[in-house]
DNA sequence: GATGAATGAGCTTTCATTCAT
DNA sequence: GATGAATGAAAGCTCATTCAT
């Protein structure tokens, strides 16, 4: 994975040959791995420091705490998924083609970025309590995201197209159906790949589970 | 021990003749109260013990660590969906009857376990790499939940009721979109009422979310 | 030096042979001492830790922070002073009588405070804007202290005792002669002994450098 | 060198022409005023370096490190201190105004010298036991300062002109007296002006607080 | 001359756990 | 059964200093 964060633009490295390392996004690799594995309260400093190779202070040379990194990666991966599914959206179509174009976007963000879902789960949907600025951090983000889909079905619903319910249990549906069915593959350490369970997905949600 | 939600703190228990406290319950229901809140690394000894109105050394002597209590909790609550969906399904019926059995019990530990669901989805959707103890503890008992409901589906799919998909992404299905339902009313500090939803979960696990 | 704080009282000493000590209070002596070596910023815990003969941890089981501790030992120091000049001001007498009482308690305090009032010295005049709180901490207990003898001298000057100048500059004459006396020798290593000092003290400050 | 007080920081300086700014003395003004106003330990390099408008890599290419800068900086004044001093007194007078003389130049120093005193003052009369080193380098220029008035005292105890206490006990008054009042005055934050204070001061220290 | 990334020793503080009473 | 003082490993973070460029 690698949605590198202020990468040096191609003429600022030096020695092409010679591999000029970028601190910084080894840092971040390093530490959304290792919070992606452990959580942010077990994942520690030190660990990030040694296994991107740097001292202790290195670390604290780029970035100012532990909780600033966190919260950067975090904010860096869910700006990629709302501008990914807002590109598809724009596309336009029927209510249909853009809510597939919705699950589509939310199966690739679960494939392309298996890690950094992983880190979500682990403290986003982990302890409620959370420093809880982390909260506030994802508050607005989250609503940037989800209203459109709202909107979306809604539009669905006035065209007669999608079932009379409550949009927003519809729109937990998706998301649960689809984030369960990614993050049980990724936990159990299976390499997630969208093509084998897409039309799976879309027929149970679209059709539901029974036939007929 | 029973999941008791907003346990009054010890302070607040009136002491009227010889009504002896169990201090056992009292801190069940504290850590309870507590994981669920601040998750398994933010939680302090210290605070349970406080709010169980006991000395720190006094948990100690009941419990041989914090990871002992934490995953003794941890059994308890996945015991009694277990239990409560073996009980329900014994009581056969036919596929889409015991289906909604499970589904209904589900439901149903979501609105009387809320405290515990909580914790559980803090910490063990949470960080995957916990004390990797966690992982093994809970294998054998998520797998005796899980196996019957397979099977059920595979039994659907026999009788031509249940779409053909794998069962298992099928489970995950009815699995994600409860959980995500009822996890975002609880973390959204609502009390969580399956009658509200119930009839909407089984309409769209059923049929799907678009119209015919 | 020993002004411990919370000393147990007596009864609650046990063993008496055995020697029983208060961490507490052997905690509060080396901090005294350590600080008013070093000062603030120099004196680590590890180092009070191990001179009091306990862990680290120990200390934080005690006290919640290093700057509580001190500001801790600042209060209890400036207390003594206060309220030893105010006992001795109201046993009465003529303006010069309390005046030399107000002096003879000062000397008192250097004499008997030596350690502490190294400490103070060392953080107090010293670097001014430290810990900003401080200020805010001493302002106070400053000012009553100073106050009561400010109004003595305007006594003396209304009685046409004491010369016609501005109050708070005779009052930091003696201050500061008596301070800059005392924390010279001090600061030397010497052992300050008021009854050397005290009566060419009174004498310069009475009468000043000159004859006639 | 020139201790300049309230310098200006180095964006607020106008390059016009090729007004060359001499990065030495932009770092002893910067540090000047930085470790007069938090104390050696509070002072970081970093903070200098920011304020002088230079690199951390700067600093250390112009100074071999913190202490250095610091007793550099300490030395500088304490020369203009004795040197003025000496200067005075070479002008010969009688042993009045020749002690005259002596307050007048340490009223003069404190008033154009008021972040130095300051920072003299934080570190000096402050953590005693400071790097060590600063007492050696100190006792001799301190006495070099301190021998010539104690003469000048003896002198005038000889002739019958002042009273016969210690000279040392003299000088210390003298010293305490007048740091004192300017110090405070400085520490609150008011500009010291000599001129309001110096004929007080004068008076105190000649004949004493009370009249006759 | 100047830079700024890198370092590592060292600091304060937290907390699960032990144990004598 | 219960206590709470004591512990020490480990964590996050700071900062004077170095050094290749």
């Amino acid at each position: 994975m690698h949605y590198s964060v202020n990468a040096p633009r191609r003429d600022e490295r030096v020695k092409d040959g010679d591999e000029k390392v970028n601190t910084k996004e080894v840092i971040f690799e390093q530490a959304l791995r290792i919070f992606s594995e452990k959580g942010f309260e077990r994942a520690t400093i030190e660990e990030i420091a040694d296994q991107a190779g740097i001292a202790k202070g290195t670390f604290y040379y780029h970035f100012k705490s532990k909780s600033e990194l966190f919260e950067f990666l975090l904010q860096q991966g869910t700006h990629i998924l709302m501008d990914n599914t807002m590109t598809a959206l724009q596309k336009g179509g029927t209510v249909v083609e853009r809510l597939e174009a919705v699950i589509n976007e939310l199966l690739s963000f679960f494939q392309d970025y298996q890690e950094f879902c992983r880190m979500i789960f682990s403290e986003i949907l982990g302890p409620a309590a959370a420093p809880t600025r982390w909260e506030e951090i994802f508050k607005p983000d989250r609503q940037k995201y989800l209203l459109p889909v709202i909107e979306l079905i809604r539009e669905g619903q006035e065209q007669g197209i999608i079932r009379n319910i409550s949009p927003q249990t519809a729109l937990q549906a998706i998301l649960g159906t689809i984030s369960t069915i990614a993050m049980t593959q990724i936990f159990h350490g299976e390499h997630f790949d969208k093509m084998k369970v897409s039309s799976q997905i879309r027929e149970i949600l679209f059709h539901g589970i029974l036939v007929a």
